[in-house]
RNA sequence: CGGGGUGUAGCGCAGUUGGUAGCGCACGUGGUUUGGGACCAUGGGGCCGGGAGUUCGAGUCUCUCCACCCCGACCA
């Protein structure tokens, strides 16, 4: 390709809108523009850089028996009527008519399609297990998206659908995944910072799940992470462990004028009493249904709204009380809490504590040496707080450590909710009429993109990874108007283009430094430099945007040492 | 959906008390230059996000939509 004809223009300017690496890069390269809110054109250098992780994909899904299918974008809605989904998900699924007013939707997971596809076909054991994938558009409708290529509404998606005769099948193909999925993540450039972790199952259903997560502090998950044994898990799962086993005299309770303190920061200033001695309030409502649920923690935790809803299997959402007169904002506790139709859950942080302070239901009043199980009454516990920080493994016991991560690909292990709501049946061996047990798979393309992107550049650009780069050879010739530069490079350009080798030749009348500035902008891993100078001892120079190695290598022997280079060194 | 912000040339931005719009980069032309974002000359490019209002007159003031960005909520 020729760099005058290439469409797509860099700038020095840094886009104003653009805050993560990624995103900067990815517009001040020219590898795409935006359409919309979450909706991206890719020009041919995103394009050819998506295309070439979804081959290494397709390879990787090959080795597993993958067949890949397509399924369609658009879906009528009966086919989502027979999973319940259809109702379920809300306004991020977009639905429309079609020209006989009949309801459709834009795909934005495939279940459905896969149990359609595979359901009259696939009725003997002999036949599982099997998985079929695709690499499609998705379309979800998100509230917002974010971080260039990172969160968006319109995207490239490769997810598989795997069939079961046995839970022991399903586990044995998940941890193939598993294995092919970590490959994948090594051969596009992001190895050293992708974690597996423990995650929750959301809207799939099913049992064992599993994210994988490239480590970034601009992710918008939460990972927890033991530094000292295996364990990893989303904030949204991970265990929460406490040894409160503080012995100490239980002390008469008193109510104690407390002013306008409120929050626990407040609280715990005005009488002096760490916010581990407090109580903390969180008050939800519950979707669609009169009523709240109050959760009390301690003074130095967080709700996590992902655990209370499993525990409640009811959507909650956060509710703000201090318009509610059913409630005394800012002063709410256990003991004479007068709201009606709520639901009390005390997390299992305060199990164990004594003489704690909370709020007395009463405005400027809290409790001193409150204790649950003697104020309030026995209870159970139930874990419903973030870890935080510090908090002890519940393996190992030793300090977590909480992390940001971006989701670049999911394990599920889904059970049989499709393949039964659906009536997908397979006979067995002794001839019984069974739901096969399913599994799904999915790799967003161009958010790991982004993440190679984040993963591989510096301050001058991108330094792509070969095996994702959309050229591999960025070809510079220094004035164009000297004849025996014109012809070196030429030559070189047309050899690599007959082995099919994906070159690049920056043939504009402009400035070295411009050159040089957009070949490492663009980042393409392999530049070679054609100069009047350096062709007077018949050498061109060979570099490596990663590591700025240079190569000098005489005319004639170039084009057998870049394919030397292509081939042995992987870390460029 | 809540809070904050921004919309002026392809990109980045200026625009004073209201008087029909400018700078840098990019682009076209001619020339000089040529190993890390050159220089001179010259030219083209704008419904100032849309609509309504106030005014003799609106990029500027008022109202109202819309789009985009950031934080939160939400997120298979």
């Amino acid at each position: 390709m020729r760099l005058s004809k290439l469409v797509g223009e860099r700038t020095k300017e840094t886009p104003s809108d653009a805050k993560m690496k990624n995103h900067i890069l990815l517009l001040r390269a020219g590898y795409m523009k935006q359409v919309a809110n979450g909706i991206y054109s890719l020009t041919a250098l995103g394009q050819k850089a998506c295309l070439n992780i979804e081959n290494i994909i397709r390879e990787e899904m090959n080795l597993c028996e993958g067949q890949e299918v397509k399924f369609p974008v658009v879906m009528p809605k009966e086919l989502w009527d027979m999973s319940g989904r259809y109702s379920a998900i809300g306004s991020e699924m977009v639905r429309f008519t079609d020209r006989a007013n009949r309801p459709m939707l834009l795909g934005m997971t495939h279940e459905e399609a896969a149990v359609h596809l595979a359901k009259n076909w696939v009725n003997s054991y002999t036949q599982l297990p099997c998985m079929i994938y695709q690499i499609q558009t998705k379309f979800r409708d998100e509230p917002r998206s974010r971080g260039g290529l990172i969160r968006v509404r319109e995207f490239t998606m490769k997810d598989a659908y795997s069939f079961h005769l046995s839970q022991d099948d399903l586990e044995d193909y998940y941890e193939v995944m598993f294995k092919a999925y970590e490959r994948i993540y090594k051969r596009i450039g992001l190895g050293r910072n992708v974690i597996s972790v423990k995650s929750d199952n959301g809207m799939f259903g099913g049992n064992m799940s599993h994210e994988f997560m490239y480590l970034n502090e601009n992710g918008e998950d939460e990972l927890v992470l033991c530094e000292h044994c295996d364990y990893r898990a989303n904030q949204e799962v991970a265990e929460c462990v406490y040894h409160n086993s503080i012995q100490e005299d239980v002390l008469p309770l008193e109510e104690v004028y407390t002013a306008e303190a409120k929050d626990i920061e407040e609280v715990s200033n005005y009488l002096k009493m760490s916010p581990k001695k407090c109580i903390k309030a969180v008050v939800f409502a519950i979707k669609g249904e009169q009523g709240s649920v109050v959760c009390f923690t301690r003074g130095d935790k967080e709700i996590n709204e992902t655990k209370l809803r499993r525990l409640c299997k009811k959507e909650v959402v956060p509710y703000d009380a201090s318009n509610d007169d059913d409630f005394c904002a800012g002063n709410i506790g256990p003991k004479d809490l007068k709201a009606k139709n709520t639901k009390i859950f005390f997390d299992l942080s305060l199990k164990g504590l004594t003489n704690l302070v909370t709020g007395a239901n009463k405005n400027q009043y809290h409790y001193v040496n409150f204790n649950i199980e003697r104020d309030y009454g026995a209870v159970e516990y139930f874990d419903i707080s973030k870890v935080k920080n510090g908090d002890p493994c519940p393996n190992c016991n030793k300090p977590l450590r909480v992390s940001n991560g971006i989701e670049i690909g999911n394990i599920f292990q889904l059970g049989t909710k499709y393949s039964k709501s659906m009536g997908m049946f397979v006979k067995t061996k002794d001839e019984q009429e069974i739901n096969p047990i399913m599994g799904c798979y999915g790799i967003g393309v161009g958010r790991n993109l982004a993440c190679v992107i984040e993963e591989n550049s510096d301050e001058n650009g991108i330094c792509m990874p070969l095996s994702v780069a959309p050229y591999k050879i960025h070809i510079v010739p220094l004035r164009l108007d000297d004849e025996n530069v014109a012809s070196v490079s030429s030559k070189l350009y047309h050899d690599l283009q007959s082995r099919k080798i994906e070159v690049l030749i920056d043939d504009r009348d402009v400035m070295p430094g411009v050159k040089f500035a957009d070949a490492d902008l663009i980042g393409m891993p392999i530049r070679v430099l054609i100069s009047p100078r350096s062709l007077q001892n018949n050498m061109v120079e060979i570099k490596l945007r990663k590591t700025g190695e240079i190569i000098m290598v005489e005319v004639q022997n170039a084009l057998d040492k870049i394919i030397e280079i292509m081939s042995t060194n992987k870390e460029i």
